[in-house]
RNA sequence: GGCGCGGUAGCUCAGUUGGUUAGAGCGCAGGAUUCAUAACCCUGAGGUCGGGAGUUCAAAUCUCCCCCGCGCCA
């Protein structure tokens, strides 16, 4: 492969609305970390770039359900996923959203380029809307009854019953998933990308690498599943697809006509790499143009397989109209991470989630790495599993890694107080194990360069297998006491390959570099010294070590796998920090429901009359579907007291009663456990 | 239904353009050792490469059919 000057890598937006998981983890974004923090050891010319993909029909339809907006949900999110992602030691050069102001003008600018050009076609059809919720429903939020098989559960693109495709006007009775109401059909026009038009190219590119009459890149190079998927999208025939929506968040159409439509999220999500870019060129004194506009630009995007056609036919499709723009060089798309030898659900709360593991696995975030890297679904769907987790921490962090470590630093401080001693001859056999340590980081390097993370990384580890093979073999705790002369040269030996492992591990294991490194007392050294024996300088003195990787124990385990078998535990994560002067301000008492009725036309509302202790009042609460009036009579509750009153549906409201909500949005009421007056403070 | 990717040792997976006795890690059995996180090191057992047919001097690798897993599309 040739040289490039610079590197763009870009890892798939993260949807901001859920948390990451380990199958994100695994296939996207373990993987470009370390491809970049290899480049950025080689000091390469490398941008690393990422953001909240914050836009969509779910994340309007989730803030809907939840009672909530949507730019709570994302606000959310973007805060969790990126904490997660620094917290794990992935380094982006910039983590962006694609609510930022500048990628609104960078995408509606493009937008309007290929507008003005004639690049769109523009077509109106028929679709189905939601009067209730004032929205055009995708074709999988519409059910009905199929029109073959009268299965009454079919979806607006596909009966799953009997298997026979449907468009949603096929549906007898159709109903709309959001209000449980009867859509209407109403007319609407779009902005399509007419794909069709650009199959030959596409196909060239794709098939042989060649664009615009020159060798773009090597097929070869890239994943079977990656060129396979492509060429069965393409053999099928491209069809134009819209490329806008009519939903009110998002990126506003920008162009005539455009009122009450946005952007398709496929449209502006990836264009969120490039004003990701061109924030991080703001805000370090570059210019963004080099990144995307160059030839002499590498752009590789990391993804799962089901992203692949987006970012190998769509946007492609997209960048070559913008003229002047790169394509991917490379798009080493991961397959599927399972757990436990099931798929990963979210609804069924089958995930191992990224913020939870690192609540319940804190200063070891590397071993989640090096787990994801070693199993990290390169070319087919591979398991996750605590016991393999275990195992491989305990096997190969710990005995193999972590104890040659331990065992060279221990023998530096007992034999010559933490003193490098100085190098002999070398024996024959100390030669070939030098031969080895400089072939390793050139087997490392290529292997990343190929994008084989998970070959990578188990060479890495070769070199901590070497080390304990050359301790085993020369026994300098034997020769210490006849030929202390050697063990100076067997143990400075040690003491390369230690540095060298600090090297060649940092794209995998951060956190475990900069600690071996410290151990070492050494300035962080980058890859072009990896391999080198002369490292480590004789009298330099080494400080104490500590353990690298401690056992992870079997009920450490057993509570992992008891944790997966629980109900969903989608909890919201902690607030913002308040101070106590916050808390005070709000009054929060005991209060007595005296009675109780449903409010009209809501289902979920109850009105109370609730004795405070200082006054009777009525405080209008959503919990009609989980208590009924009668029951609610005479009930203790906590009640806030000085929240401004509000009116709901024609009922003013004065107050709030507390309640507790579990994993499945199962309210309780929060009362006191002994028999507390009325009025009574809550604090 | 069409298409794509996979089906290799008990488990998790590598196998480059078809070419000598098919590999690794874990697990298992045996040995050696004690500097070290009861760790390390050595040896061994274990596979008719999903099934069947074909091409070839030669097939895990190419072709066809079938079965199974995963995904994409409609």
């Amino acid at each position: 492969m040739n040289q490039p000057k610079r590197y763009t890598i870009t890892a798939a937006l993260p949807y901001a609305n859920g948390p990451l998981h380990l199958g994100h983890l695994a296939g996207v974004y373990v993987p470009a970390d370390i491809y970049n923090r290899y480049l950025k050891s080689n000091l390469k010319d490398a941008v690393f770039v990422c953001g909240s993909d914050e836009h969509g029909a779910a994340i309007t339809i989730r803030a809907k359900k939840d009672g909530t907006t949507p730019q709570a949900i994302v606000d959310q999110y973007n805060e969790l996923i990126g904490s997660t992602f620094e917290r794990l030691g992935i380094k982006f050069d910039i983590y962006h959203r694609t609510s930022s102001e500048l990628h609104k003008e960078t995408a509606s600018g493009y937008f309007k380029q290929l507008e003005e050009e004639g690049k769109f076609l523009k077509k109106t059809t028929e679709q189905y809307f939601d009067a209730e919720f004032n929205q055009f429903l995708a074709d999988r939020y519409i059910t009905g009854t199929c029109p073959n098989c009268k299965n009454e559960g079919a979806y607006g693109d596909q009966c799953e019953k009997c298997g026979s495709d449907l468009s949603p006007t096929d549906l007898i009775n159709p109903k709309s998933t959001l209000s449980g109401k009867t859509p209407i059909l109403k007319e609407t026009s779009h902005w399509y990308l007419p794909m069709d038009q650009h199959e030959e190219w596409v196909k060239e590119w794709i098939e042989k690498g060649v664009l615009d009459g020159k060798q773009h890149h090597y097929p070869k190079e890239w994943r079977n599943q990656v060129i396979g998927q492509c060429l069965s999208w393409i053999e099928s025939g491209l069809k134009p697809r819209a490329m806008t929506r009519d939903l009110d968040w998002g990126v506003p159409v920008p162009v005539e006509g455009g009122e009450g439509k946005v952007l398709y999220v496929w449209f502006d999500a990836p264009i969120g790499y490039i004003s990701a870019t061109k924030q991080w060129a703001l805000d370090n004194g570059k210019n963004w143009e080099d990144y995307w506009k160059s030839e002499d630009t590498h752009l590789i995007h990391f993804l799962a397989k089901d992203n692949i056609v987006f970012h190998t036919i769509i946007f492609p499709i997209m960048l070559k109209l913008f003229g002047d723009h790169v394509l991917p060089y490379n798009v080493p798309a991961n397959e599927f991470l399972n757990l436990e030898g099931q798929k990963l659900s979210t609804s069924r709360n089958w995930a191992v989630w990224g913020h939870e593991y690192l609540m319940d696995f804190p200063g070891q975030e590397d071993v989640l790495r090096y787990v994801l890297c070693s199993i990290a679904p390169e070319s087919k769907d591979s398991d996750f599993s605590w016991k393999d987790f275990q195992t491989r921490n305990n096997s190969e962090l710990a005995d193999i890694f972590g104890n040659f470590v331990n065992r060279t630093l221990v023998l530096t401080h007992k034999y010559y107080q933490g003193e490098i001693p100085e190098v002999g001859e070398y024996t024959q056999f100390d030669r070939e194990v030098i031969s080895e340590l400089t072939e390793i980081p050139t087997r490392i390097a290529k292997a990343i360069e190929a994008f084989k993370f998970r070959e990578a990384q188990s060479e890495a580890m070769n070199l901590a297998r070497l080390g304990n093979k050359y301790l085993a073999d020369t026994e300098p705790w034997k020769l210490i006491k006849t030929d202390p002369d050697r063990v100076k040269t067997i143990i400075n030996i040690s003491l390369q390959i230690t540095a060298n492992l600090a090297i060649v591990f940092e794209p995998f294991l951060p956190f475990t570099s900069e600690k071996l490194f410290r151990f070492l007392g050494l300035d962080r050294v980058k890859w072009s010294n990896a391999g080198k024996i002369d490292l480590m300088h004789s009298g330099h003195v080494i400080n104490q070590p500590e353990i690298l990787f401690s056992k992870i124990e079997d009920a450490k385990i057993e509570e992992q796998l008891g944790k997966l078998h629980q109900p969903t535990n989608n909890f919201p994560p902690m607030k913002d920090e308040v101070t106590f002067d916050d808390f005070v301000k709000m009054d929060i008492r005991v209060g007595e429901i005296k009675s109780a009725e449903k409010v009209e036309k809501a289902d979920k509302l109850l009105k109370l009359t609730v004795d405070t202790g200082l006054d009777v009042r009525t405080v209008v609460s959503g919990i009609a579907e989980h208590y009924s009036p009668e029951e609610v009579i005479g009930q203790k509750v906590s009640i806030l007291m000085n929240l401004a009153p509000r009116k709901i549906r024609g009922v003013e409201s004065q107050g709030m009663i507390l309640m507790a909500e579990d994993g499945e949005g199962n309210l309780s009421f929060v009362s006191p456990t002994k028999s507390m007056e009325a009025g009574g403070e809550i604090r």
